[in-house]
DNA sequence: TTGATTGCAAAGCATTTGCATGCTA
DNA sequence: TAGCATGCAAATGCTTTGCAATCAA
């Protein structure tokens, strides 16, 4: 138990600090929830994590998880992103860095990539503005490597593959 | 007529030919949607759209007006896109260039803006990973200039202001 | 003890689908 | 004439809400 609770010590403390400060209360299931959440290294829709979650306690009901994932959002621990599957999906910062994301459309794989200057200049654009970004959201879709090299095959999405992500429209 | 069929004349040449090119049909009411959508300078909503479309012909249905964005979405015409509020929004490019969008999470005011810069090093960061990008989406949620300078204020959206989109929760 | 939290069921909303009828090509 | 398009109603699917019971502070 100490080595877990150790692991995620700093997530935690945010978590309770956020809590403390809006008068909120700490439970077992918040507690519960924000471990799973930093201990799965994947982008998890609310169900995805309601299913996680019952593995541990089946009594957490799905309510509890929606409302805690927008509880760690306003924390800042989560962060909402999209695909244009038209579901919400989070993700953690436990051990990543900020970054954005491209979708391919074929297979549904998700690429994570940054750049510095890109965010530079965002930061840029917003002050001429006199805009003060709070956060951003950057998306580029398109083919991967390689669903673009099979383009020209009959597969529209690669042989056998297990798309993270169906695509369906873009939003 | 003639006068405001002039006024759209590419697009509804674009329209046509993806028409076409999909074994598709024009109809009316697929005329009479492409026509309004362009002539609105807004951010709509397939239910603000459908409004708008009632008003000149009673008879379209909700499903048409939600099939035919999709329509148009297809043929280039229109683009989705979503502020946090789990709407989605269409816009076109009718006398427009393309553009991105700062979002006021206070007063839900949208400002649109184009870096060059930023486009280039989107397609050069694509480029690294062997990506070939279609389209993409970026937004930066934050407070605008005059939501900013009330920030001290009692006020956490403008008084009196009608926001276009109040924003929620971001997605 | 007080008021936040939870889980269930029901409600909400935006969007999609089934299907009979109506229309383009 | 064939089969795409339309509009209605019903169905979906994700998310939120009402509420009584429970629990943290």
């Amino acid at each position: 138990m100490s080595i877990e609770d150790d692991e995620f010590r700093d997530e935690k403390a945010i978590l309770l600090e956020h809590l403390q400060q809006a008068g909120l209360r700490r439970t077992g299931q918040r507690d519960l929830i924000l471990e799973i959440f930093l201990r799965t290294e994947e982008h998890l829709t609310s169900e995805d994590l309601y299913r996680l979650v019952q593995r541990k306690d089946p009594t957490v009901g799905h309510t509890t998880v929606y409302r805690t994932l927008k509880l760690l959002t306003d924390a800042g621990l989560a962060r909402e992103v999209r695909f244009g599957d038209n579901k919400t999906y989070y993700e953690h910062h436990y051990k990543h860095d900020h970054h954005d994301h491209m979708i391919c459309t074929a297979c549904g794989k998700v690429i994570e990539f940054y750049s510095a200057e890109i965010e530079a200049l965002q930061d840029q654009m917003a002050d001429n503005f006199g805009f003060m970004p709070t956060h951003h959201s950057l998306r580029l879709w398109g083919l991967c490597s390689e669903c673009r090299s099979e383009s020209g095959d009959i597969h529209t999405t690669a042989p056998g593959a297990q798309p993270r992500v169906k695509v369906k429209s873009v939003v």
